[in-house]
DNA sequence: GTGAAAGCGCTAACAT
DNA sequence: ATGTTAGCGCTTTCAC
């Protein structure tokens, strides 16, 4: 007897489609696939027969004949948190239109689970593999001489033969300044991460550039390291309040920062975006909605990030040439209510 | 010539094994498999083979033999949002450790896709199906009379005979008011949600049967119902403040609202939670953690509702009968500063 | 104790 | 135009 949950006792196989029929299995195949010649009847008969039956073709033999199984695998360190998720669903976007079904693994940042999941993924037979991260620091690279190809998404390998798609965070920085400078401001600080991340260096190098070519120095002198939390965003408004009283535009190293210099602003009484102008950074809805006034902030089109990665993962299962080399995607400015033209009271 | 990418020409089979360790294929297998009966240099030599080859048995044909496949499908209508992932993570650690991989599938809540998804991880012969969602409405059976088990994680079936995981709102709602009395707090408000979703409901029905068992009234008569953000909080603040000026706690709907209450109260110069206590919903530690106080708050526990599911899906699978019904995780208290004894100035 | 052979479901080459 | 057969990589009888 049959286990309740599992009403057929074995799947619909092609050998039933073709008894009913009344073909071969051979017949019942090209009818299915559209290939060889046959009598349009007999198709249309084999057809409609598999529709009866609800005939699906099990994916594994025809994975294990063919050699491609159209699945790939999706090996995270950032255990699906805020930053790899949208690149997944870009990824996602991208190989579900190629009919590639996703595995998805989380190593919890530990080398030995990351390991075990690119064996277990490559006993799969897997097509491909696509890393992704919640930073964008090198990393080793996920294994040398792969059977498969590796694409690496909002993370880089250090090898580099590899390839690499990440955000564009230096152009991310020059892109916020560059909206300061547009809107009237030029006593323009940078409260930024910690220094020992590199996308904080990278998007205070594209505000120094920014500055640099307007002729502009950077109100402060240097970028404020801190943290990427609203305290330090508190903290960070306030030293640079007593020391620079007459800056007049902030750039934020993320939406977490900027709301807490929001915040700080208001009880000191400085009017966003009237008298200063504020941009944060990863356009995190929650985040630069709830805020007073909402952030303008730069988006750094994650979703981009992961359907290219893909694309280039396709391309490569398709056997076309992927040359190494990190390619970063371009950020995107959302302008909202705390950027604007210099009002005078 | 081999593509630069694929290394290897071909995998390496059982075959090869056998043939190194100068031995049949049946025997390799067994001896991999630590089945049938040989000498233990046989088996030695044939693992010693394999482990120089770096062989791995590929998991199609094993499953096209066996039936089981070891993989499941996670199909989600929440895009793998903040609710999902941590369930998606708990139901992957219960797998993992089960040996079985997960194909995610994203249905962009549209029925179409589901349906395709469903199909495709059919056709790839998964061993089960776990849905989850966004929200804890019941929403239409993924499929009736599927050949595969399934379990709704964090949503639910209209279907009774299906079973479904979901968190315990009511007993959230409980749990928080039981918190707030505990701490010496008596006039008590509930500034809630949207009343269309089910959750902002049985939330304010925990606060009701709480409040009824201490023989209290809801401060206000009623819940406060608006929307899940902010900007709902700062106005729900005012509004109650304005009616009910002796209130002493607040339990707010989501971490988002709570945050905007305690905005508005410390703009009205009350003191949180000296003059009035706040609770929030959710553990949204980025939302919790930033706001001034950090905020007590309730813990959907997720993680546990994604692995409770899936070990009744891993379960199902083993062929033990599991029956269908609604099952409630119990949420867990964060205490922050938020709560805490009233303190006169 | 080990080898040979069948077969999981499917497709492609070869017969008819 | 259709049927037959071999074989993808593996496990599992069944001979020896």
């Amino acid at each position: 007897m049959p286990h309740p949950s599992s009403p057929e006792v074995r799947a619909v196989t092609i050998r039933d489609v073709a008894s009913l029929a009344g073909v071969s299995v051979g017949t019942a195949s090209k009818a299915l696939n559209g290939r060889g010649k046959l009598r349009q009847e007999t198709r249309d008969r084999v057809v409609e027969a598999a529709r009866q039956l609800g005939f699906r073709p099990n994916a594994l033999a025809r994975g294990l004949l063919s050699g491609r199984t159209f699945t790939v695998g999706l090996v995270t360190s950032d255990s699906f948190g805020r930053f790899s998720i949208p690149v997944m669903l870009g990824a996602e976007d991208a190989l579900g239109a190629g009919q590639i079904s996703v595995f998805m693994c989380d190593t919890r940042d530990d080398p030995i689970r990351e390991r075990h999941h690119v064996q277990t993924l490559l006993a799969r037979r897997v097509d491909g593999l696509l890393v992704t991260g919640r930073r964008t620091e090198p990393r080793p690279s996920i294994g040398a001489d792969l059977p498969v190809p590796v694409v690496y998404a909002m993370t880089q390998s250090t090898d580099p033969g590899d390839l690499s798609v990440i955000p564009d965070d230096e152009g991310g920085g020059a892109l916020a300044v560059g909206h300061l400078l547009a809107t009237g401001r030029s006593r323009i600080a940078h409260i930024a991460g910690p220094s020992r991340f590199l996308a904080a260096r990278q998007r205070a190098a594209g505000v120094h550039r920014a500055l640099a070519d307007a002729g502009l120095p950077l109100v402060g002198g240097e970028p404020l390291y801190g943290e990427w939390t609203e305290e330090w965003g508190r903290q960070g408004a306030d030293i640079l309040l007593r020391v620079e009283p007459d800056v007049d535009a902030i750039f934020c190293g993320n939406d977490q920062i900027a709301r807490g210099v929001a915040e700080t602003l208001r009880e000191r009484g400085r009017r966003v975006p009237d008298d200063i102008a504020l941009i944060g950074f990863d356009n995190w809805e929650a985040m630069a909605l709830g805020s007073r006034p909402p952030l303008t902030t730069v988006d750094m089109s994650l979703g981009e990030v992961g359907r290219i990665a893909a694309e280039h993962l396709l391309a490569a299962i398709g056997g076309r040439p992927v040359t190494g080399g990190v390619q970063t995607i371009p950020c995107r400015l959302v302008v909202r209510e705390s950027t604007g033209p210099r009002r005078d009271a």
